[in-house]
RNA sequence: GCCGGGAUGGCGAAAUUGGCAGACGCAGCGGACUUAAAAUCCGCAGGGCUCAAAAGGCCUGUGGGGGUUCGAUUCCCCCUCCCGGCACCA
């Protein structure tokens, strides 16, 4: 602990032992409900409170917490969430800045339509009443929002926008329709959204199985900008490297070499050709198979005429359906058909046979590779099991090349090998090798070096009905067709009955469907899936810039003000999919020329989940805590403030109901002795130029916690230290408060601690700060109150005491001036008893003095 | 398997640049006020040993083991456990 921080000497040995003082009252108790009230009626009642407009004068700063979804009811981490960004905002305000701090609603999805489903109310109806009530959670909380900017995205205002991207989209090439699987249940004869898949069942119908099939769906293009997404998480350097590390992983990029393979013998639709990916082209010398996906292309030509063989890759594809629902893709073990067909390793022309593993998966690389047991643990397995030959290509480089060059265990995975046995590409490093064969292969002509990503193209089609309504028509005679810009919103029905089964449920809605061709004028069937809602919320906060605008989703210029976000706060669980959809949606509107912006989020800031008794919060486990409960109990201020101080706001909270309480009593302790101390505060007798030693003590501890809180602030955003330090200012004005009494705290100087500590406080508790502001007669909003300013004068301490150390071991304490010099803090040191005993008959060998921290004596 | 984050009193935690470990709060204990309780206020409090008791003194302590240093919760190496993410990724 920093010496700054001990008690005063002064107020700590000073006794009181009349207190409690009889004439002091302690019953002004603090009743939050009662102070609640008043300042909520009021801030109701002015809606331009927290207001913003775009100023050139003033420094802006946006600072948004991760829209919710209107789900019912508040839980106790939006309650954080909201906690952290409202004390922010609030601190940003006193600062001089010009804040933006809005608050919307991502209200399409799925739960709308269950809720329909199960209490027969629409589900726009279910929504905006969830929003209501909402919202008047969050009034009620307190948080600081820019209501004229709400974003509720499943209002047509909204929406329209989503299809007036998608048009452009399409029109940039980036959106396009191609097949892929969605789940299907026989029962319901539906599509289910993966939520509604259960144990690879349906959810209403337990006890069947859910299929695949295959449906022409919509796509984004976001690998158009795999790379930039990749070299951009550099420039993130606010942003945590949890998420960055996990979006690194997603998009997953990785430098290989494409490699032909042609097939011996007849070809089938399927080509002549089978192309591999691989990493270590260096070991192409050693590949004894090739192993294709049970899904790749060719395996039909293959079974095409070969009923077992079909029978038996079918089995494959079946399970690994099954270990990919199971999500243990990895447990099953690797087997595989042989298919009795051959391909020409271009490399040696070398006849090598062609396997079907349940290893290989479609959807990475090519689904086919190039199988080396000798330098790969899954290749090896699997040639271990089928009697496969295992060629060693690659030895070991040890420290002396000559002895240790020896025949490494096997497998041999190593990336830092010499080539062996490889033709004209022996005797080099493997680094050396995939370079020479790369460029060899692209020479010939039968492959090159390539990268690979796992990021996909987005497919953003469900068949459901609270979504946005993709903006397409098909034509029989024109095909496929956008609505014109001009006809956008394409509004989505009501009164839709989404218990019908087969397909969409805006398929069952003929006034919906059935259209007219923009082009032709003749009959259309408009599109009846929905979009992702993924996409809602992949720009709404940019429309918070300008969110009136019915000719453009936002104006660029005034984007151009607010962006990029300064801060953005919200749950790890949107690492991945949400902040790279952002940030696609962000280049993509950059490309288009609507803004000038890369990336949207120039800090991103990942708060802990908030448990109990060391688990999430959740219904079945019965440990939810209701912040309703804890508004009524407690008050606002209370269950804000302790959701900040329980923990530091990026690690998880594991909340104590007595923790609460022991908040609410501080508050209380705050609000007492500004009551208690109101007339003295207030009195005009004083004018003394010099304070009391008693006063002085205060100042001190009161610059001390100024330094403390802004440097918090600034820096770490340890919002639980910075309270910890108001609660100790508190603890030094109790301690004082017989000074007080006895009138050796100056009136005006009382009254500048009240103001400051209010300060300090208001980012935290602001209904209490506000009255306490009001109590010492301060007048006006304490958003354009100053932020306190740090004198480093007034808080350096007079005497500071230093420990003294033996061989690092603490012997004792000297109490010196903070400016003595180091031969006085020796002498000091030693001089005292217990030191002088420590180093009794011992000599000094070594004499270390940190200033102002501590003395080190070093004895034999 | 790979990547990221953790482990400090009975509990939540603090120690910001290598410098008094445990600030602040909860729970606990003692006291004041009270007929009593609640509320409030004051104080004690890592563990162990010593001492009749108190004061004091001594030893020990930040998941485990090693290292660097006058000095390590903090830096380096090795290990264990917990949480989160990704994963037959070729």
């Amino acid at each position: 602990m920093a010496t700054q921080d001990k008690p005063d000497t002064i107020l700590a040995t000073q006794s009181h032992p009349e207190r409690p003082n009889p004439d002091r009252p302690n019953d002004e108790r603090y009743d939050p409900q009662r102070v609640e009230k008043k300042w909520f009626d009021r801030w109701q009642q002015d809606a331009s409170l927290y207001a913003a407009e775009p100023d050139s004068t003033k420094k802006k700063f946006y600072v948004l917490e991760m829209l919710p979804y209107p789900s019912g009811a508040l839980h106790m981490g939006h309650v954080r969430n909201y906690a952290i960004g409202d004390a922010l905002a609030r601190y940003m305000w006193m600062n001089g800045y010009n804040v933006l701090h809005p608050m919307g609603w991502d209200s399409f999805g799925l739960p709308a339509e269950n809720a329909a489903i199960s209490n027969n109310t629409p589900p726009r109806e279910w929504t905006l009443r969830n929003i209501a009530s909402m919202k008047a959670q969050m009034n009620r909380l307190g948080f600081a929002y820019d209501w004229s900017r709400e974003v509720t995205t499943c209002l047509p205002e909204y929406y329209r926008w989503n299809q007036w991207f998608f048009l452009k989209l399409y029109e940039q090439g980036l959106a396009y329709r191609k097949n892929s699987k969605v789940n299907w249940c026989p029962k319901c004869a539906t599509v289910l959204a993966n939520e509604q898949v259960v144990d690879g069942c349906c959810w209403r119908h337990e006890d069947t199985l859910v299929g695949q099939r295959e449906l022409e769906q919509w796509f984004v293009r976001t690998t158009k900008y795999s790379e930039e997404l990749l070299r951009d998480l550099d420039k993130l350097e606010h942003w945590p490297e949890k998420v960055r590390t996990m979006q690194r992983n997603w998009i997953g990029r990785s430098e290989g070499t494409l490699v032909d393979f042609k097939l011996d013998g007849n070809a089938g639709p399927g080509g002549s050709t089978i192309t591999v990916f691989t990493t270590r082209v260096d070991t192409i010398y050693g590949a004894t198979s090739i192993q294709l996906a049970p899904e790749h292309p060719l395996v039909a030509d293959f079974t095409r005429h070969n009923q077992p063989l079909g029978a038996q890759v079918q089995q494959l594809i079946a399970e690994q359906r099954r270990a990919k629902e199971a999500g243990d893709i990895g447990a099953i073990e690797k087997h595989g058909v042989n298919t009795y067909r051959y391909a020409i390793n271009p490399f040696n022309g070398e006849k090598i046979p062609i396997w079907v593993a349940n290893y290989i998966v479609m959807d990475y690389g090519t689904g086919a590779i190039m199988s080396v047991p000798a330098h790969d643990e899954r290749d090896y397995d699997f040639a271990k099991k089928y009697k496969i030959e295992i060629r060693l290509v690659i030895l070991p480089i040890g420290d002396d090349p000559e002895a240790t060059m020896v025949e490494p265990p096997l497998p041999f995975v190593e990336h830092d090998g010499m080539t062996i046995n490889s033709g004209p590409f022996s005797g080099i490093s493997s680094a050396d090798a995939i370079k020479k064969m790369s460029a060899y292969a692209e020479e010939k002509g039968f492959g090159k070096a390539t990268v690979t990503y796992r990021l996909k193209d987005w497919g953003i089609s469900r068949q459901r009905y609270w979504g946005t309504p993709i903006p397409m028509l098909y034509c029989e005679k024109d095909g496929i067709v956008p609505v014109s810009e001009k006809d956008l919103p394409v509004i989505l029905p009501d009164n839709v009955d989404i218990t019908l089964t087969g397909g969409s449920p805006l398929g069952h809605v003929p006034e919906f469907v059935n259209a007219t061709c923009p082009k032709c004028g003749g009959p259309a069937r408009r599109e009846t899936d929905t979009m992702d809602t993924f996409v809602d919320s992949s720009w709404y906060f940019y429309r918070y810039t300008d969110a009136h605008n019915d000719r453009a989703p936002f104006d660029g210029k005034i984007a151009q003000y607010w962006f990029p976000i300064d801060q953005y706060i919200g749950g790890v669980e949107h690492a991945i999919l949400h902040l790279i959809y952002s940030r696609f949606w962000t280049k993509f509107m950059r490309d288009l020329g609507m803004i000038m912006n890369d990336e949207p989020v120039e800090r991103l800031f990942t708060q802990g989940m908030v448990i109990k008794d060391g688990a999430k919060m959740s219904k079945s486990l019965g440990n939810v805590v209701s912040p309703d409960e804890m508004v009524a109990r407690y008050g606002a201020d209370a269950a804000r403030l302790y959701s900040l101080f329980a923990a530091p706001p990026d690690r998880d909270l594991d909340w104590q109901d007595t923790g609460i309480e022991g908040i609410h009593r501080f508050l209380g302790r705050v609000y007492r002795f500004f009551v208690r101390n109101a007339a003295v505060a207030s009195s005009s007798v004083d004018g003394a130029s010099s304070l009391s030693p008693e006063a002085r003590a205060i100042q001190r501890k009161m610059h001390q916690t100024i330094k403390r809180v802004s440097d918090d602030f600034r820096g770490r955003w340890h919002f639980n230290t910075c309270i910890s330090a108001i609660m100790e200012l508190v603890n030094v004005l109790y301690g004082a408060e017989y000074a007080i009494t006895q009138g050796k705290v100056p009136a005006t100087f009382l009254a500048e601690v009240q103001r400051t500590l209010v300060l300090l406080l208001a980012p935290f508790a602001p209904y209490l700060a506000h009255e306490l502001w009001e109590v010492t007669g301060q007048q006006g909003s304490l958003l354009k109150a100053s932020w306190p300013k740090y004198d480093a004068a007034l808080a350096k301490e007079e005497e500071i005491e230093i420990p003294v150390q033996v061989n690092g071991k603490l012997r004792g304490r000297v109490i010196v001036p903070a400016d003595a010099g180091e031969a006085f803090v020796l002498e000091r040191a030693l001089a005292d008893d217990k030191v002088r005993a420590a180093i009794a008959g011992k000599q000094i060998v070594k004499k270390i003095h940190i200033p102002g921290k501590m003395v080190n004596l070093v004895v034999k």
